[in-house]
RNA sequence: CGGGGAGUGGCGCAGCCUGGUUAGCGCGCCUGCCUUGGGAGCAGGAGGUCGUCGGUUCAAAUCCGAUCUCCCCGACCA
């Protein structure tokens, strides 16, 4: 067995099985571990600090909108949830209950939230009562719990992490506004701080959340070609107000219903992350989002310690003094060889090389993670040219997705050949639709299938045409994918 | 929740069919020597009530039943 030969041994390839590589890789990369109870997971410091970055850019951009933090509690009371009756309905199927405190059993069992619309309205009645309350602007950082038949790491938990914004707004145009200004924030943070291309739109009646009047998502695809939610933005309406009585007077002294928007995204943009840029050999994280952005390998020659570490350790501080997450690895009970493998698999976006060799010459050696490229720097031009490099990375995989995006976005106005294209190919289709929802059904059926968004920039010439499954006139051309 | 597969030291597996010495192998781990520019080598060592509960038996990792968890494929979802 060549050395080839045992590295492989230690990943499947991503290309060989997908599911199988992302499973393993994430374990072997100590993002995340197996909880004891079905379909948890324990969300391990590497994988955690990925989502303190996204969560941390994220919050940022959360609050120069206008928003505030607040939390709210976990558990709701039965009797709140079932106010909206399609809120309760979605989500009945996956609420975990607490019925008992200590030994004795409640008289109205508690909810763990699957959202928290419900607990939220609640005090947003009590908390609104003029024009001069709104718009009322809250978002909270949480835990969730959904009782899912399937899960896997990040993409479907049990428990799982997420941000969700709660606003109420005097007039339906605001409201409007809000959730699409939410959407296109959430499109802005996908593509810049995760490097993944993304589409827009509107989401069909099918598709919508539970309770609202409107939902739009932000949709991704996969290296396998399926598509994943990386955000969704809803305009609830009154359909909340209604039933948990927010009422404002507004300045002509009429009482009035709040108009509401609920918007989220979890730790699944972690799976997201990983699905999208890994390969064969590991984790690829785009800097950005990076938990360690410099990896630096001290070559191990002769007395090292004298002539290469303090160099190394130099430069690993002039890094960290410009905020370029940095770590030296200074272990001596691995080679270089193996600690290049290590930290390519779990995804640092550049290797920085020092040795004997190096130090003669006043240079090191850069790595990039995603392209294997090498390029020596010199020593008094490390700081500069190491965050050029990774603002290169971050665009250089931000531009390869679009790419990756571009090649698998088909369009077709012939069924058949929809079918031909959802098996082999896989990735988004674009096709007319009637906006009939038992054609999006029997397409489902048919190829398993569903409409990820309705693109909200209608080109009109485009949407002329027929049915891409029943031939009736075409209400929108819509994006098709196979989903997680 | 339906169909399929799997649980044996940290990881990957063999053993099970046909019950019977001390449960074995590779990697990893610990100690020492030696090495280190793409997953080095040698020597010694630690670590397992075989997922859990129950049954059959003189005897169970092995046979039977139940249950939990994981993986894959469907129906449901961030």
């Amino acid at each position: 067995m060549n050395k080839n030969d045992r590295f492989v041994k230690q990943l499947t390839p991503k290309s060989v099985d997908f599911s199988r590589w992302y499973v393993e890789v994430i374990r072997k990369a100590e993002l995340a571990d197996y909880a004891p109870v079905k379909g948890m997971m324990v969300i391990r410091p590497y994988g955690y600090a990925v989502w303190e970055n996204i969560q941390r850019l994220m919050d940022e951009r959360i609050k120069a909108s206008g928003h505030a933090n607040a939390y709210f509690p976990l558990l709701i009371p039965e009797t709140f949830l079932q106010k909206e009756a399609e809120h309760v309905e979605g989500f009945a199927p996956e609420v975990a209950w607490v019925t008992q405190g200590g030994k004795e059993d409640l008289e109205e069992r508690l909810a763990v939230r699957p959202t928290s619309e419900a607990i939220i309205c609640s005090m947003y009645s009590k908390w609104i009562k003029s024009w001069r309350d709104l718009p009322l602007l809250i978002n909270q950082w949480a835990n969730i719990v959904r009782w899912e038949k399937v899960t896997r790491p990040f993409l479907r938990t049990t428990e799982f992490l997420w941000q969700e914004g709660h606003t109420a707004h005097a007039a339906f145009e605001e409201a409007q506004k809000e959730t699409l200004m939410i959407l296109s924030m959430y499109r802005e943070f996908v593509e810049k701080e995760l490097a993944i291309a993304a589409v827009s739109g509107k989401k069909t009646e099918r598709e919508r959340f539970a309770g609202a009047l409107e939902t739009y998502a932000v949709e991704s695809l996969m290296s396998d070609g399926k598509a994943l939610q990386m955000g969704t933005s809803h305009n609830l309406g009154q359909h909340f107000s209604k039933v948990f009585n927010i009422r404002f007077e507004d300045k002509n002294q009429n009482l009035r219903y709040v108009w509401q928007t609920s918007w989220g995204l979890s730790t699944r943009l972690v799976g997201a992350v990983i699905m999208a840029h890994g390969d064969d050999s590991g984790l690829i994280f785009p800097p950005k989002i990076a938990p360690i952005q410099v990896i630096i390998v001290p070559i191990a020659i002769g007395n090292w310690k004298e002539n290469v570490l303090p160099y190394a350790k130099t430069i690993e501080e002039k890094l960290c003094s410009e905020n370029v997450r940095t770590k030296l690895d200074g272990r001596e009970e691995f080679t270089p060889g193996w600690k290049f493998s290590e930290w390519e698999m779990r995804g640092v976006p550049l290797r920085i090389e020092i040795g004997p060799r190096d130090i003669e010459a006043k240079q090191v050696l850069a790595v990039w993670r995603n392209t294997g490229k090498k390029e020596t720097i010199n020593f008094n031009s490390v700081n500069k040219r190491v965050q050029e490099i990774l603002n290169e990375i971050q665009s250089f995989m931000f531009n390869q997705n679009i790419e990756f995006q571009q090649e698998n976005t088909h369009q077709t106005d012939n069924y058949d050949d929809f079918k031909d294209i959802i098996e082999s190919k896989k990735g988004f289709i674009k096709a007319l639709w009637c906006g009939n929802q038992d054609c999006e059904d029997k397409i489902k059926e048919e190829t398993m299938a569903t409409i990820r968004v309705i693109p909200l920039s209608k080109e009109k010439e485009k949407t002329q045409g027929k049915c891409i499954r029943c031939k009736e006139k075409a209400d929108s051309l819509v994006y098709f994918a196979r989903a997680y």
